[in-house]
DNA sequence: CCAATGTCAGCATAACTGACATCA
DNA sequence: CTGATGTCAGTTGTGCTGACATTG
């Protein structure tokens, strides 16, 4: 019985966990091997042509350090390959192998299945309003100016 | 240029992102004690009365555990406190302090002003369609049955 | 005695910083 | 030589499981 409206970021956290667990129990059902929210985020920047690892990290938003340790699981794991850059030698390919392509396909779906399982519940506009709100870009985070808590002026 | 639209799971997880580095920063630059997100998402399931650590562990979705850690650390911060429960001595109530109070308005400020900024640039309309799509019970997470990728029947 | 709660301890994972080798 | 990249190593924080004491 909130009755007062639940914080925005925390409506945001609960929809992507909705998806989240939705998807992990799909892949799980599947036969997938279980992979952690880290790897799915990385397959999803994931391109067909293939990237270097520094190019992964940036649009993951994370250092190269840590992207470099994701791809070393999922390359263990038979899901991702490295190949070396026939432009230049000193970068290295990240591509999907066979299964890899095979389990990105899987995931595809089962997003697509949820995302449609969704428009069912809560309306088709409803959901194209949601989607259409997440796709319009936001621009930059909004500085800590003065004006994002008008009448309690930080002294 | 992403031809094909992007995941709306990893959309979600952009906006709750693009929400928490705006809300650290006004934060930060409100002199308050830097707190981690963990901690961001204990206090935003706190409520006036106090309420015990098993609650707390429930409505944040972690385990007693987990979330008797988050508690010590806000304690240590002298964010919350915890008082025994008049009626029932095996029960501790967790609340906040004078300055866990503060820290908290400004939060909420803080919040809000990120969400009316939201408002301006992607127009009222959508950000009452998003705010809407969101509260909206979404219901159970969708069982991994074959609906969810018809045409690949799962064995 | 049993169930729920609060707490302590140890473990696993994920992200970071630091450092170094390689190559254009 | 400088800059970018790929890699290895160490550290920190966060969440989990396991175990135990306390209380109703």
């Amino acid at each position: 019985m909130p009755s007062q409206p639940r914080d925005l970021p925390q409506l945001l956290g609960e929809a992507r966990r909705w998806f989240e667990e939705g998807l992990s129990a799909a892949m799980a059902a599947a036969g997938a091997a279980p992979v952690s929210p880290t790897q799915v985020q990385l397959c999803s920047v994931l391109d067909e042509e293939g990237t270097t690892v520094s190019e992964l990290a940036r649009r993951m938003g994370v250092t190269r350090q840590t992207a470099h340790q994701a791809v070393h699981g999922l390359v263990a794991a038979g899901i991702l390959e490295q190949v070396p850059d026939p432009a230049s030698a000193r970068q290295r390919l990240i591509r999907r192998t066979a299964e890899g392509e095979r389990a990105h396909r899987q995931a595809k779906s089962a997003i697509a299945g949820l995302e449609r399982q969704l428009t069912e519940r809560i309306g088709e506009e409803l959901a194209t309003a949601l989607r259409t709100a997440l796709e319009t870009p936001w621009g930059p985070v909004p500085g800590p100016g003065p004006e994002l808590a008008p009448g309690s002026a930080p002294r």
